[in-house]
RNA sequence: GGCGCCGUAGCCAAGUGGUAAGGCAGAGGUCUGCAAAACCUCGAUUCGUCGGUUCGAUUCCGACCGGCGCCUCCA
């Protein structure tokens, strides 16, 4: 019996094993970014638990496909180019690149498939047309074309809407007249002069019009998983919390209105990332981009390690300080590294290949528990305490050939490992040289001229450390 | 109003019906020419408040206080 993945499940509020349709295989949506402008690292929380769960499944040896989308057409795309007096995909286009470079930044694996919703336009026409079809949308008085939740029993299941009320005031739309029911939404908007503006209209025979945001989602993921694995049901789909209503509700209803068979099996939420207790979001204005990190010479393994400290569930507030105390920990944990490599190595000793084991069963244990990061950082930290306490020794134990890979495979999973940084070989060249001064000046015991140097080099963010075996330097 | 989340040491944050992980910061110590790194020791008799269930609750139930999210296009 192998360990096995478990992870909570929206769908019934309860921590269960994973069970992909057909194993090892397992399909992975995760709803992506929208284009409209730069993604924030609130985005980028989200988008990090789920780099995380992909690697975490693939570790434990299934074979992830995996599926993002990206929100290319919407009101707020529109919105946007709009006023930057631009066309849809011109404006849209280097919000993508932007979101890549991003990406990468932040050692986010990249997904098997990036779909963009207006490349999908076939698709989703096709997806509308069968619930016209099969009688579970119709065509409203404005023209635009509604899902009609009444025909649909379930709905409401993912958010437990059935044991909600739908508050009466002002956010209740005003085209309800249009509708047959105030909470049908809109699959396919009829155009209106501003989407012709911008390039966001599409010929359909139901309408010229474009997309409802939620129909993306739902195209998309079935056309990809039915292309590689002739499926219409997805094992896992991921998201924000805020998307469980109406994004994922409405997801379902339209696919499975239309294909008869259940969308995910699984449905997975990471909570906000907040300021001061209070979500980040555009629209609060309290947020940071990844460049703004990138610029600041953040290293991203620093930004992963905040986010891994805290479960996917719980919410986290951002600050300075504990974006500090990442950056500590990183430092600590590519120090040990170096450690590590720089002992000698040994295939029989006992202690640091126990050790060794330990982080790895508890990794495994903690992850597979609904992929409880924290523990596994947790672990990672006492297992570099244990083994320096070891290394500490007069007479350093062996295996650290075991312990190193050990430490490899856990670092790499989580990817915290600093960037090593490269300077400037002129640099270089001057810190060695000012490092043999001050070795020649503490051999003759001259400690003033050596601390001068020192005082030296710390000015120009050299950080210098006297060891047994030399004097190391890194930059601060 | 409906649904839901959170409140654990200076800060961040795990966790369990049986007596509180880990990180950062701080204090002392070992080591060091001094530093740094590393290691050791120290910190919540206590987990928002008040009740209840229980042999026993931070963990279950209820009320309350405080903070937050969603409720039709927000990760």
């Amino acid at each position: 019996m192998t360990a096995q993945v478990s992870l909570f499940n929206t769908l019934t509020r309860r921590v269960e094993p994973l069970q992909p349709l057909a194993p090892p295989r397992v399909t992975l949506y995760t709803c992506g970014p929208t284009v409209w402008n730069f993604a924030h690292i609130g985005n980028f929380r989200t988008f990090l638990f789920e780099d995380l769960l992909r690697r975490w499944l693939e570790h434990s040896g299934y074979d992830v496909f995996h599926i993002m989308n990206l929100t290319d057409v919407d009101d707020r795309t529109i919105k946007a180019a709009r006023q930057a007096g631009k066309r849809l995909v011109e404006h849209t286009a280097p919000f993508t690149k932007a979101f890549f470079e991003d990406r990468d930044y932040l050692r986010i694996r990249p997904a098997h498939v990036y779909t963009a919703a207006t490349e999908y336009m076939p698709q989703m026409i096709a997806l509308v047309s069968r619930l016209l079809e099969r009688g579970v949308a119709y065509k409203g008085e404005d023209g635009s074309v509604y899902f009609a939740i009444a025909k649909f029993p379930t709905y409401g299941r993912l958010s437990q809407l059935d044991k909600r009320e739908i508050k009466v005031g002002a956010r209740v739309a005003s085209d309800e007249y249009a509708k047959g029911d105030p909470s049908d939404f809109a699959l396919w908007k009829k155009a209106d002069a501003e989407d012709e503006a911008v390039g966001a209209a599409w010929d359909a025979p139901f309408g010229r019009g474009r997309p409802g945001w939620h129909l993306e989602c739902s195209a998309m993921s079935l056309e990809e998983i039915g292309k590689c694995c002739g499926v219409q049901t997805l094992d896992i789909h991921a998201g924000g919390i805020d998307l469980i209503f109406p994004h994922h509700e409405n997801e379902i209803a339209q696919s499975e209105g239309a294909t008869g068979q259940p969308f995910a099996r699984h449905w997975v939420h990471g909570e906000f990332l907040n300021v001061r207790g209070t979500k980040m979001s555009k629209r609060h204005g309290n947020f940071l981009t990844a460049r703004d990190l990138r610029e600041q010479g953040v290293d991203a393994a620093a930004v992963r390690l905040l986010f891994f400290q805290t479960h996917y569930r719980q919410p986290v507030d951002f600050t300075d300080e504990a974006l500090d105390a990442a950056k500590e920990g990183v430092r600590r944990l590519g120090e040990f590294h170096e450690r590590l490599q720089k002992t000698g190595r040994g295939e029989k000793g006992e202690v640091l290949s126990g050790l060794a084991e330990k982080l790895e069963a508890d990794v495994a244990t903690a992850l597979n528990d609904d992929l409880n990061a924290p523990r596994a950082v947790a672990a990672l930290f006492d297992f570099v305490r244990a083994a320096n306490r070891e290394l500490d020794k007069p007479v350093p134990p062996p295996a650290t050939a075991r312990a190193l890979a050990a430490f490899e495979r856990v670092t790499g999973l989580l990817d915290l490992l600093p960037t090593a940084r490269a300077a400037d070989p002129a640099f270089v060249r001057w810190v060695e040289e000012r490092i043999a001064a001050r070795a020649q000046a503490r051999k003759s015991k001259d400690f003033k001229a050596a601390d001068a140097i020192r005082a030296e080099l710390v000015a120009k963010g050299v950080e210098i450390e006297d060891t047994p075996q030399g004097t190391k330097w890194r930059l601060a």
